[in-house]
This record gives structure tokens, C-alpha cells and sequence, in this order.
RNA sequence: GGGAGCAUAGCUCAGUUGGUUUAGAGCAUCUGCCUUACAAGCAGAGGGUCCGCGGUUCGAACCCGUGUGCUCCCA
């Protein structure tokens, strides 16, 4: 078979996942293993991934597989969410490039409008979820709109609103004039941006003209004042005790009130109060039963009650009222000021402030079971402590969640109202009627009418880990009691408050467990600027065209190595070049393997080896066969160890310098027949072996290429993505110390050879001084093969005229017939020679210290003291080599 | 304003309880190689005041304090 030149990930990346789905592997099914459960944090329909969605998938992917083949049922639930406000958003500008107003259909139009929008949509994440190889169980995809997730939303609002956990209550809510809905706190960005302070004055309510100036942002909402307040020590006001002043240009008639809240340094000193459209001035109003007087439409346009400009744009209104504040004299100054707004993470616009009826959920008594888990510890964070403090600073500060929405995309609220407001919550108009009975003993006079509201979106994500597997709906079920709690949740540290808290609470109050054992947060993906990947500044790059240009296994690779848990990212495309390039490597070692198929031997007696020669082919590749192996079950138990703390990206790292440095490097190199010859046909089968073993502990970083290399290696009778890891071998450290001393010689003297400009294909005599002649046995053929010396011999004495390298208390002498350059070389060994001279200095100065000889541990004093003896054994040699040369 | 985090090679980052030959990787750079697996490669090399200052310790990239710069979260 002949193979490509480089690898080509397309068409085996659709064979592999087309074929794996085939045989149902990514299916699960409760059984004797034990579970391994992962719930997707589900995309929302609205998008496509961005890097962000890539690196949380590929980590669920990374731990599922791994768990998959390690003697677990491994099962990852894929979905996604409603995302009420985004999609709404979307539909309702989908409608309008129709020419249809979403206020000219019913409800259930709108809504069949949007199921049809979700499908068209919803599918494109789950193809790139696809395409990334994620092994997820497709026959679970659950939708936070399913039949049985409105079921349950709708379930578990009645039960907590029995439990007195919601209630209706009149707020100041974050407004969204835009979308026209409330905002929960979490869902409003707050930018820093130049604003200006206008000074106006009011005209005081006395015979005199006089004048009390206030300072404020937004001029606009004056007409909604309803008093002026100082601070009672100020006395330049201390004279307007029982004072009124007017409102200008409506002049409605206010009073002048006394309160600590206010800052006399601010500003004027004088505070104008707008109940209806700043949180602190409602709270100043509730305490001085102060009017409320909303200006504000819905949608952000003055209202009735404004009494002028009604009907136009809230900052429209600003622009204008500043000029006629002006013409008319009450603007007596303006000046910069630094400011934060509140944007609506969803539309864009500025938060309007707002007091409106909307539902809450009391957080206190959910909140504390939830601390708990994570305190004790039930629920381990990662990495390690760092979101701990963040997750305990918000439970424990919590405030009522508002989880009422003005739309109609998403769970409709079950409370039912009469014509009087009289309210009942239930589950359906039947049972609400009955209800109604039984409260208030009569029937509704007009009927009951349903809240038109419906739930926040994370008021059905909160359920998710359980509702999965039908838990709120079918308690108690098989697949509940298997499945939960997971194992591991994946998600980005901007979610912790959203998300991961109140899934702890819905799980604690639910399943009165945890819903997870473990949570990784991820880092968030910056561009090469440093600003966080997002739709709205577009530049996150197309996956799939990534996946396109590069591979997916090459995406997954770029990805996670440069990820170190919780630590953000600056994505950069160079990575996913190293993960190409990292697949091609692997694709040639392949080739290499193949060339060597058709050319095994069988000469080599392995039963009977002849009397050891030390320069036997059989010794030779004995020693590197024995070497990898030792290496590979090395780093194997490393990979474990990393992986189980969640240090992925360094596990991966590993991996791949075992691959490219330690098998293809120097083992292949080691084993190497020379040019036409043969190849022992037990050392290539070993081979093959390590090679699968390799692939094996890849699989779940990069499933393509080595599934696909797996079955190319020689015929299989199983996959790779289900083979499961053998037994840990225990690691002979005498073979790898050893190994790791050749290959320090190797690079050593090719080092010496490249510093005296000695083309590869010279060969050179090479002379070893030595003290342990043996420790070279089974090491001298690679040796004279890696280095390109046509002869090897021992020497007692130092051999003229020839390079000389020194590598621990060995010297080598490197005999070529080339002139040398003796000026280069000893400039080197000079180099050397100060080096090591500081380096003695400085542990013999540790050494002669004596508290250190007293405190250090006695393994500590012990390495002090060979380092002392290697660096003096150093320091004679290199002055031997000089000696030689001059 | 309150809280948290980060600062190590030109760039992106590792560095486990303070002690592993006076700090590691990838990319980039330099030198030499079109060596029959791989130039998307091979063999090597250079490159660091571990942000500044002070402290604890026999010993600090690591612990403590402080300053500076950046980032995030919350109000």
C-alpha cells in the first residue's frame, strides 16, 4: 500500500466517527462498570462554538475517552439551551426581514416560528461538535425546551414556590429597553466610559429668588423627581429644613430633604431623587415614602408622566432637554466625569433601571447547602483554590435571583391571575381553577388568565446535571441512580455564579447530592491582543474552517497544549501548525515501519544468542528495546498521575515529547537497519507494538490519526478508542539512566563534530578514557552508529591532536583527518572550564558552610557532595584536554 | 470603592512540600545538513537581574512584606 506523502486528515476524520457511531460506542447504558458521567455545558441554539466552546469540548472529550478506556461506562451528554433573550432576539429579527411584527402574532405562531428557527440552527454546534470527534451518546441530546425539561422547569418552579422559595415582588430591575425584559444582576455589563455632570438649579419655593443646584447625569429624568436631598451636616443647606423647591420646566413642587446617604463633597452637595429610576434613590424614597413617578416607557421612550417630550428616545430626550435646561437658564455648569453604565449583555443597550413586578427566587436557604459542598471539600474545584474563594465571596453574599423574563421564548410562568390580580400557581388551567376554589371559594369571575411571562433560561440550565437522565420528572429512575452525580463538569470560570452554584443547589435540593464530584475551569481564549474571544468583536476564527485547514486532531492539539487549567489563553495559530506537524511526524514514522514490513529477518538466534560479543546486533537492539519499553511505562504512569490532577495540557506535552523526542528521535534511529539490510523481524514486532501503545495513550487527545495509524500498523481485531489500557508495568531506572547517558554522549559529540565543522557523512575514529569500560557494552554499536564512527576504541591516555568532549568523568577523543581548529576548541574548553570553576565555588561554599551541614537533609548533603566530586573530576579533565592541545 | 489573580528566554507558557550539576518546553533566531520516514524535516547552538525593593532561611523563581504594571470579578 502506498502512503500519502503527509498526513490528510478529511477523509479519515468522517471515516473514524461515522465508523465509531456505527459500532455505538459513545452509547451508554447503565451496567456492572462503574459509571463515568459528563454533562456538555449546553452551547446555546443561537451560535456556532467559538474557541472558547472548542477547548471546554475537547477537555470533556479528553476525560471521557480516557475513561472510556480505562474500564468505565463512559457517558457524555450532549445539548443545548433555549437561550431565551438571544434567540428571541434573533426570531423577532427573522420575523421582521419577513416583514412580520412580532406583536401581530399569537403567541403559539410565534413560538412554532421558533421551533423552526431552533432546528434550522440548533444543528450547526452539534455538527462542530461532531467534527471535533467528540464522543458524545447523540440518543441523549436533550433541549432545555423538550416535552420533559418544560415539564420539569415548570415542576420544580410550583414545588419551590409551595416551598415559599419564590415569590412576586415589586423590584428595581435592570431593564433591557431593547429586548423589553428584565435582566437578572449577572446579565448586565458594566463599562467605564467619560460621562458629564450637569449642574441645574431649582428654584426654591420662597417669596425670594433663590436657588438650590443639583448636580446629576441624566438631566432626562428630572420630571420624575419627586425630592432634593442633603446631607443634615452640610450647612450650606442647613438653612432649608421643611424647604420646597421646583421641578424646572414641568415646576412640579418638591421637598428639600435631610439624609446621611448623600456625599457633601459630591457633586453640589445636593442630591436630585428619582425613585423610579435609580436604585439608591428608591431606597432613599421607601425610607421618606417618597412619590415614584416612572417617565420611562418599556421601551425606552419618556411617558405620560413625563408631561414633556413624551414619546421620544431616552437620550434624544437628554440632548434636547440639556439645550432647553440651557436656553432657559437652569444649567449652570458641566463638567467631565468618569462613570460606569450598565450594558445588557444580550442586546447591547444601556440598562434602564426600572421598578416592575417580576418574580424571584429567595437564595439564601439554597445557597447554604451548596457552600457547604464545596467547603468540605465533596465538590473539588481545579484548579486547586483558585475560583474557591470567588465561589464562597458570591453564596455567601447572594442576593434573590429575578428569574421572570418579558418574553415568550422559554417556559411560560404556571401562575394564573382573575381579572382582580387574585393569583394561583399551577401547573395547568384545570388545576388552577380548582386551586382557585379551594383559596378563595368561588370561581373566577372572568376566568383565569396565565402569567405572560416566562422563566429565566439558567432557571432550566440549573436543573440540567439531573433532568439529563429525567430526575426531576421520573425521580428515582434507573438511569438517575446510576448516572448521578457526574463525575466531572467542564466549564469556564465566567459561569461559576450562573451556572455551576446554582446547579450545586438544584442538585442539593433535588437529589440531595452533589451534582458532581469534580470541576475543571477552563481559561478563557484570548485573540493575540489579549481580548476575550466573542461573537459580538468577532474574532474568534470558524472552527470548521480550522478544522478544514488543519485537522481536527491538530485543532484538539493546539488548543490544549498551550491550556493549562484555569489559566487563560492567547490563541495563536502557530499551535495548531505544531499539532499538524505533530500528526505528520507520526505519519512518517509510520511510513518508516512500513518500509521495514516487507524486510523482516529471522537470522538473529534469539533463543540461543551467540556467546556476547559486545558489538552484537542483538545487544544492540536489546538495549533499545529495552530502553523504550522502560520509557514508555515511565511516562505512562506520569501521564496518569497529570491527567488525574486535571493537568492535561502538561500530560499531553509528555506524550508528545515521548513520541517525537524519545521513539522517533532516538529509538528509531537506534534500531535502524543500515541502508537495504533487513530487520530483525522480533525487534520490528516489539516495535510495532510500542507504536500501537503510543497511539493508545494519544487516543484521547488526538482520536483521528491514531485510530487510523492503530489499524494501519497491521490488522486489528478491535478499536483503539475502546482498547483498554493494560495493567501499569513497574520501570527499571538502571536502563534509563543508562539510556539517558548515551544520549547525552551522542549529543555530545555531535556537538564537538558540529563546533569543528564536520559534515555529517565525515566519519570519524572515536576514543573512549573511561573508568567503567562495561557501562559502554551494550551501548557502544548505537554509539559509533549515532555519532557516524567508522571505529570505536578504548584508551588509557589522552590521544593528540584530536577533539576531545567530556561527559561526566568520561573523556572522548573524536580523531578525524581534518585540520582542527585547536583556537575554537580551546576557546570552548577555557568557556567550560570558568563554568564549572563558579560552579565549584558556589557548592563548596554551601558545603563549608555549617548550618547547611547541620540542617540540610542528609540526600540533600549528599548530592552537594557528588556534585563537588563530579565538578572537580570536570575541572582535571578539561585541563588534561588543554594540556593536549596548545 | 471591595475582592481575586498574574508578572520567568524575542513570543506563548511550564516549573509539584524551598535543595535534581548556578532555570525548562514549543514557536521564533543562528549554524550545518536536499543523510532513502519526515525541509510541515534532521543534527546542533545562542538566548534569562525568574518585574523592582526589603525580609525570613544554611539555602528563595518558589515563603512573607512592599512598590510598580497588567487582567478579571463584584458594587
Amino acid at each position: 500500500m502506498e502512503l500519502t506523502k503527509n498526513f490528510e486528515p478529511k477523509a479519515i476524520e468522517d471515516k473514524w466517527y461515522k465508523h465509531w457511531l456505527s459500532q455505538r460506542y459513545f452509547n451508554s447504558k447503565p451496567d456492572g462498570r462503574p459509571a463515568f458521567t459528563v454533562v456538555i455545558p449546553p452551547p446555546n441554539v443561537t451560535g456556532v462554538l467559538h474557541m472558547g466552546h472548542t477547548l471546554n469540548e475537547t477537555v470533556q472529550d479528553i476525560l471521557v475517552r480516557k475513561a472510556r478506556m480505562s474500564g468505565f461506562n463512559a457517558c457524555w451528554v450532549p445539548g443545548s439551551d433555549h437561550a431565551s433573550i438571544a434567540t428571541e432576539a434573533k426570531v423577532v429579527g427573522m420575523l421582521k426581514e419577513k416583514g412580520i411584527d412580532k406583536n401581530d402574532l399569537t403567541r403559539e405562531e410565534f413560538l412554532k416560528y421558533a421551533f423552526e428557527w431552533k432546528d434550522k440552527y440548533g444543528g450547526i454546534i452539534y455538527n462542530q461538535i461532531e467534527r471535533l470527534g467528540c464522543s458524545v451518546d447523540w440518543d441523549r441530546t436533550t433541549f432545555t425546551m423538550d416535552d420533559h425539561y418544560y415539564k420539569a422547569v415548570i415542576k420544580v418552579f410550583i414545588d419551590l414556590y409551595n416551598k415559599g422559595l419564590i415569590y412576586r415582588g415589586a423590584r428595581m430591575i435592570n431593564w433591557d429597553s431593547s429586548a423589553k425584559t428584565a435582566l437578572s444582576d449577572e446579565e448586565v455589563e458594566y463599562k467605564d466610559l467619560t460621562g458629564k455632570l450637569y449642574h441645574l438649579r431649582y428654584k426654591l419655593d420662597t417669596d425670594k429668588e433663590e436657588y438650590i443646584s443639583i448636580a446629576t447625569q441624566r438631566p432626562e429624568t428630572i420630571m420624575g423627581d419627586t425630592a432634593i436631598c442633603v446631607n443634615p451636616t452640610d450647612e450650606r443647606y442647613a438653612h432649608l429644613k421643611g424647604a420646597y423647591a421646583f421641578v424646572p420646566l414641568i415646576n412640579r413642587r418638591i421637598p428639600i430633604i435631610f439624609d446621611e446617604y448623600v456625599d457633601a463633597a459630591f457633586g453640589t452637595g445636593a442630591l436630585k431623587v428619582t425613585p423610579a429610576h435609580d436604585i439608591n434613590d428608591y431606597n432613599l424614597g421607601l425610607k421618606h415614602n417618597l412619590e415614584v413617578i416612572n417617565t420611562i416607557n418599556e421601551d425606552g421612550t419618556m411617558s405620560e408622566a413625563a408631561q414633556i417630550y413624551v414619546g421620544e428616545d431616552r437620550f434624544i430626550t437628554r440632548k434636547k432637554i440639556i439645550k432647553e435646561l440651557e436656553e432657559k437658564g437652569f444649567l449652570t455648569k458641566e463638567e467631565e466625569y468618569t462613570t460606569r453604565l450598565g450594558y445588557s449583555q444580550r442586546t447591547g443597550v444601556v440598562v434602564e433601571p426600572r421598578i416592575s413586578t417580576q418574580w424571584f427566587v429567595k437564595m439564601k436557604e439554597l445557597a447554604e447547602p451548596a457552600l457547604k459542598a464545596v467547603v468540605d471539600g465533596d465538590i473539588k474545584i481545579h484548579p486547586g483554590d483558585k475560583f474557591l474563594a470567588t465561589y464562597k465571596y458570591w453564596l455567601e453574599n447572594v442576593k434573590d435571583w429575578c428569574i421572570s423574563r418579558q418574553l415568550w421564548w422559554g417556559q411560560q410562568i404556571p401562575a394564573w391571575y382573575d381579572a382582580d390580580g387574585k393569583m394561583v400557581v399551577a401547573e395547568n388551567e384545570n388545576e388552577a381553577l380548582e386551586k382557585y376554589y379551594t383559596i378563595y371559594r368561588e370561581d373566577p369571575k372572568n376566568g383565569l388568565k396565565q402569567d405572560a411571562d416566562v422563566l429565566d433560561t439558567w432557571f432550566s440550565s440549573w436543573l440540567w446535571p439531573t433532568q439529563v437522565f429525567k430526575g426531576i420528572t421520573e425521580p428515582g429512575n434507573e438511569e438517575v441512580k446510576y448516572y448521578y452525580p457526574g463525575s466531572v463538569l467542564v466549564t469556564g470560570q465566567d459561569i461559576i455564579f450562573f451556572w455551576v452554584a446554582r446547579m450545586v443547589m438544584a442538585g442539593m435540593e433535588y437529589e440531595k447530592q452533589i451534582p458532581f464530584k469534580d470541576v475543571y475551569f477552563t481559561g478563557m481564549v484570548r485573540d493575540k491582543l489579549g481580548r476575550k474571544m466573542s461573537k459580538s468583536l468577532g474574532n474568534s476564527p470558524d472552527l470548521l474552517d480550522l478544522i478544514d485547514r488543519y485537522g481536527a486532531d491538530a485543532v484538539r492539539f493546539g488548543i490544549m497544549v498551550s491550556s493549562p487549567a484555569g489559566n487563560d489563553l492567547m490563541f495563536d495559530e502557530n499551535s495548531l501548525e505544531q499539532g499538524r506537524n505533530f500528526n505528520n511526524k507520526i505519519w512518517n514514522a509510520l511510513k518508516l515501519l512500513k518500509m521495514w514490513e516487507s524486510r523482516q529477518s529471522s537470522d538473529v538466534n534469539r533463543e540461543n544468542p551467540a556467546p556476547a560479543t559486545h558489538d552484537s546486533l542483538l545487544t544492540t537492539h536489546d538495549f533499545a528495546l529495552a530502553w523504550f519499553e522502560n520509557r514508555l511505562n515511565k511516562v505512562r504512569a506520569e501521564v496518569d498521575s497529570l491527567m488525574k490532577q486535571f493537568r492535561l495540557s502538561e500530560a499531553l506535552k509528555t506524550i508528545y515529547s515521548l513520541i517525537w523526542d524519545d521513539f522517533c528521535s532516538w529509538y528509531l534511529e537506534w534500531i535502524k537497519p543500515g541502508f537495504e539490510q533487513p530487520i530483525d523481524a522480533a525487534v520490528y514486532n516489539k516495535t510495532i507494538g510500542y507504536f500501537e501503545e503510543l497511539m493508545q495513550l494519544l487516543h484521547p487527545y488526538m482520536p483521528f490519526v491514531t485510530e487510523e495509524i492503530y489499524h494501519l500498523l497491521k490488522v486489528q481485531s478491535d478499536d483503539l478508542c475502546v482498547k483498554q489500557f493494560a495493567a501499569a508495568k513497574p520501570v527499571d531506572e538502571n536502563i534509563l539512566t543508562q539510556g539517558e547517558l548515551l544520549k547525552q554522549v551522542i549529543t555530545t559529540i555531535r556537538d564537538g563534530r558540529n563546533k569543528n565543522q564536520l559534515k555529517p557523512k565525515e566519519a570519524i575514529k572515536l576514543f573512549i578514557e573511561t573508568d567503567s569500560k562495561e557501562s559502554y557494552s551494550s551501548i557502544q554499536n548505537i554509539l559509533s552508529k549515532q555519532v557516524n564512527a567508522a571505529e570505536l576504541s578504548f584508551t588509557t591516555e589522552a590521544i593528540a591532536n584530536t577533539i576531545v568532549v567530556a561527559v561526566e568523568k568520561d573523556k572522548f577523543y573524536i580523531q578525524t583527518e581534518k585540520e582542527l581548529d585547536t583556537a575554537t576548541l580551546k576557546d570552548d574548553l577555557l568557556k567550560d572550564l570558568e563554568h564549572q570553576k563558579g560552579f565549584l565555588l558556589s557548592v563548596e561554599k554551601k558545603l563549608s558552610n555549617e548550618k547547611f551541614v547541620q540542617n540540610a537533609k542528609p540526600e540533600v548533603l549528599a548530592l552537594e557532595q557528588k556534585k563537588k566530586a563530579d565538578a572537580e573530576a570536570r575541572i582535571k579533565t578539561i585541563e588534561e584536554s588543554l594540556s593536549t592541545i596548545s
